[in-house]
RNA sequence: GAGCCGCUAGCUCAGUCGGUAGAGCAUCUGCCUUUUAAGCAGGUGGCCCCGGGUUCGAGUCCCGGGCGGCUCACCA
């Protein structure tokens, strides 16, 4: 809409009696000389660092001390007595009360006066402990220094409203504090795995995110375009082929954490961009990775739970290693009627499929098909942190083939509810094997397999300068996240998750 | 993409059989100088998501659409 078309500002319509009432105090304000947004004012301390020095601090220890402080805050509760009020501040999370009193100092009562809840105030005064033992500042000097124009959702019930809370994450934020917890806790999550790869000699890089070629998984890609260079380009699916070339380079171990887009469906598990962490390591197998992911991922449950049991949604999920191990066979075997001759021929595999409801396009491979009755009959069983291993060729067209079983590769899943956590496997470090396998792959492109892996020539060329033997493994952050936050929907660990408008 | 559910005041929610649209909090006015969802009294505030239809009359019934949630499908 033009600028021209709208109301003007004030009388805008949509907006509440209270914002123009605070657009009146504004005004006011401004009548008196009074700045509604200075930023000249510093707090010098912290509701946070208060509360943990004085939080149990004796009421004549603080008489005798006479501890004043300057510190900045939302007002998130105003409890007016006419002539003295109390509010509470909010400050970086934590909260401290101070006590407005008339008499005290008259000038900050007549600004204090004009602030609503939800403003952002600056006090200065002198600490003291309340009838009811709270600690409190009294307030000597008091600044607006950022008027609020909306009202604070409720204060009781908060901001409960599911689409509101992703629109406005800001209000969601401010009021519920588990919401905070959960992002701060995603923090830590994200600080412990890079502590923990750059104690063990990886660096941290980045690689494009525009990408031509979008390769390193199966997915379909958001596709864009490049004015000055006059190209279309991808947006990344996968890190993978750029990862293995910096280990074609020299570099021995090398990880990123960053975000990933796939062009498919929004569900509780699924965001069109999500974070992943990937790592390579070289003269490493998946089994070394295998026991990496444990020591990592019990020790960062550890480290954020103190334990290495966690409820997760009402089930109980114990990553105290070592975890369970099957291969895709087994795990088929075991939770299904299937004989063993589904593995060796693919027209068994097929009518086993469509024997369990399956719907299978013809031209799908063998080991897809595989991997389809494995999802189905097997996949949802794992609920504790399992690793499914030995996947089929065809599905892993970037894994080595096993020495034993040329049929499957060395790769593992990282399974907990049911879902996939993580994913790893010895690399595919054979130039002509990779042309071999991504031709392949090109090939069930054209019978239909949108998401087969496209070719891509430069990467084999850096693998035909040679790249040692290498394992490299991906990690979904926000699902992580999920297990460690008690988080039912992926949308609830990303902070501004994808909705439509 | 399909099925189910939701959308009413700034927020949280009621709204019966189709008959003048409600409460709590917030806000405004008055009272109140130690409150903890402070209290008391009074007031303001509505595109009932949007568009059609049925009806004397629609927040309510019917049809279509929008946005969101959950489940399923696809995917990590």
């Amino acid at each position: 809409m033009e600028k021209e078309d709208r109301p003007p500002f004030e009388t805008r319509e949509g907006r509440s009696a209270e914002f123009k009432s605070r657009l009146e105090k504004l005004a006011s304000m401004a009548a008196d000389g009074i700045d509604a947004y200075p930023n000249d004012f510093k707090p010098l301390h912290s509701a946070a660092d208060i509360n943990a020095e004085y939080g149990m601090a004796a009421v004549q220890e603080l008489e005798a001390k006479g501890v004043s402080v300057s510190i900045a805050g939302r007002i998130m509760a105003i409890r007016d007595f006419g002539k003295a009020s109390f509010i509470q501040l909010q400050d970086n999370g934590a909260r401290l009360q101070a006590y407005v009193k008339k008499d005290i100092a008259p000038g900050a009562y007549d600004v204090f006066k004009r602030c609503d809840m939800g403003d952002i105030v600056g006090v200065t005064g002198r600490l003291f402990r309340t009838k009811t033992n709270e600690l409190t500042v009294e307030v000597q000097t008091f600044r607006l220094l950022a008027k609020g124009l909306h009202p604070l959702p409720e204060k009781w019930h908060g901001l409960t409203d599911v689409e509101a809370r992703y629109r406005q994450r800001y209000l969601d934020l401010m009021v519920n504090p588990e919401v905070r917890d959960v992002f701060l806790k995603r923090c830590a999550i994200v600080k412990y795995i890079r502590d923990f790869l750059s104690s063990r000699g990886y660096i941290e890089v980045e690689t494009p995110m525009l990408q031509p070629i979008p390769g390193g998984a199966a997915a379909k890609p958001f596709k864009t375009f490049h004015n000055a260079l006059g190209c279309e380009l991808y947006m990344r699916i996968a890190p993978e082929l750029y990862l293995k070339r910096l280990i074609v380079s020299g570099f021995n171990r090398v990880f990123e954490i960053n975000r990933n887009f796939r062009n498919e469906g929004i569900s509780t598990q699924h965001n069109p961009e999500f974070t992943m962490l990937e790592f390579y390591e070289a003269y490493a197998t998946y089994e070394d990775l295998i026991a990496l992911t444990e020591e990592m991922i019990s020790g960062l449950v550890r480290h954020i739970h103190g334990s290495t049991k966690i409820n997760y949604q009402g089930t109980e999920l114990e990553f105290a290693s070592p975890w369970q191990r099957i291969s895709v066979k087994d795990a088929i075997l075991k939770y299904s009627n299937a004989s063993e001759d589904i593995f060796g021929d693919r027209d068994k595999a097929f009518a086993f499929a469509k024997g369990l409801g399956l719907s299978i396009p013809d031209g799908l491979s063998h080991g897809k098909a595989l991997i389809e009755i494995f999802e189905k009959v097997s996949e949802p069983r794992f609920i504790q942190p399992t690793f499914i291993t030995h996947f089929p060729l065809d599905v892993s067209p970037l894994s080595r083939k096993n020495a034993v079983d040329q049929s499957v590769v060395d790769r593992f899943e990282l399974l907990v509810m049911g879902k996939e956590i993580a994913n790893a496997f010895s690399e595919l470090n054979d130039p002509v094997d990779q042309r071999e396998r991504f031709e392949a792959q090109m090939k069930e492109r054209g019978a239909g397999d949108a998401e087969a892996h496209q070719m891509d020539e430069e990467f084999v060329r850096a693998l035909e300068h040679g790249m040692p033997p290498t394992a490299g493994e991906g990690i979904g952050i926000d699902r992580l996240v999920m297990l460690l936050t008690n988080s039912a929907s992926i949308r609830d660990v990303i902070l501004f998750p994808a909705l439509k408008r």
